[in-house]
DNA sequence: TTATTCATGTAATTTGTTACATGATTCT
DNA sequence: AGAATCATGTAACAAATTACATGAATAA
């Protein structure tokens, strides 16, 4: 059986150097959470499979008189993660339930939709700064590629900012209705 | 406890009128499955849940000798509907294994990520042609809003394909390297 | 007549989160 | 002294998919 995609990203936070899983969680959190999060409760249940598999190998340690059990990619799990990054990846998921209770919109009042759509517009600007936030970590830890991601992302949530936008303004031309039987825009 | 975001799309499907689990599916798979979807396994249990519930209640019918199960919201499973289209949506989640797999593009051969983000561009162009396809299907069976998340699907797969492109000229540019340095594009 | 679509449903499995338990160290 | 952070790990639960089982009706 091939590994999931948080079995990879763990395999990949190791690409760089040897990690605890604390670390590793600290890595996904500030850099890729947002587009694939994992919990501690994914993390070591994980590096002990991987352990297991021979993926990668452990080393009890005390830094600072602590406790920290640091994993290691082995030869093999280089390879299964290599052979993983050449495969094609699979298609973007996305679970948007704003796009859901766009589908039943027809049941709101005029008013009640326009609020909707503004307090929308107001978490997607909310979410794009804390993306924003995460930059100056970014250019400081991250390579080039940690920073084009974060620009990806930026560019994501300005594009929806600016599509609920539009969408927003065509409401209040028409007092919360949309005009019946309008064509969908270019 | 709180539905689930699948559980309020059957209830708002059944919105539209009375539906068997066959014909729920049908319309999830024809509309919303690109940003939310669910399974026979999904649908099947829920729809008993909610008749459990007092949400929905159900007919037993014989149409054309096939035996079906339709069932129809209840006045109390509208009132639920209803409070959650105005409740605040959970935020977008995205899964996407390609964003992961660009954190580690440093690893790949400057042949290997052009090949790679060539035929990502191929994949989305292939589900964009995809999502288009549902749009006659949209304009007969679907209103206003159900176009509409239609033309959101098209303009974020644009937008996705765009900026992979951009990726990709420049990738091409410097023979699959990225100039060392180079700050985050505007 | 045979493949496809219509139609319902369950069981096993997968994947992952949340909450808890535990305890050391460091910052204020 | 106390709060926050570092650090690891498990158990219970949640959500959902996949695969299977079943069978009737219809289109090729």
């Amino acid at each position: 059986m091939s590994n999931t995609t948080v079995e990879n990203i763990i395999l990949g936070c190791l690409s760089f150097g040897p990690r605890s899983g604390y670390e590793i969680k600290k890595i996904i959190s500030m850099s890729s959470s947002w587009f694939y999060n994992a919990s501690y409760g994914s993390i070591y249940p994980i590096l002990k499979k991987h352990e297991d598999n021979g993926l990668v190998s452990s080393e009890e340690t005390v830094d600072n008189g602590r406790y920290k059990r640091i994993y290691q990619l082995t030869p093999k799990g280089y390879k299964v993660f290599e052979k993983w990054m050449l495969e094609s990846p699979k298609l973007m998921t996305v679970k948007y339930e704003m796009a859901v209770k766009l589908m039943f919109f027809a049941h709101l009042k005029p008013g009640q939709r326009i609020k909707q759509v503004e307090q929308h517009i107001e978490q997607l600007i909310l979410f794009k700064q804390e993306l924003e936030e995460i930059e100056p970590y970014a250019a400081s830890e991250g390579d080039f590629y940690q920073r084009l991601i974060l620009d990806w992302g930026e560019n994501l949530y300005s594009f929806l900012i600016e599509w609920f936008g539009k969408f927003l303004d065509e409401l209040k031309n028409n007092s919360g209705d949309v005009p019946i039987n309008s064509k969908t825009r270019e």
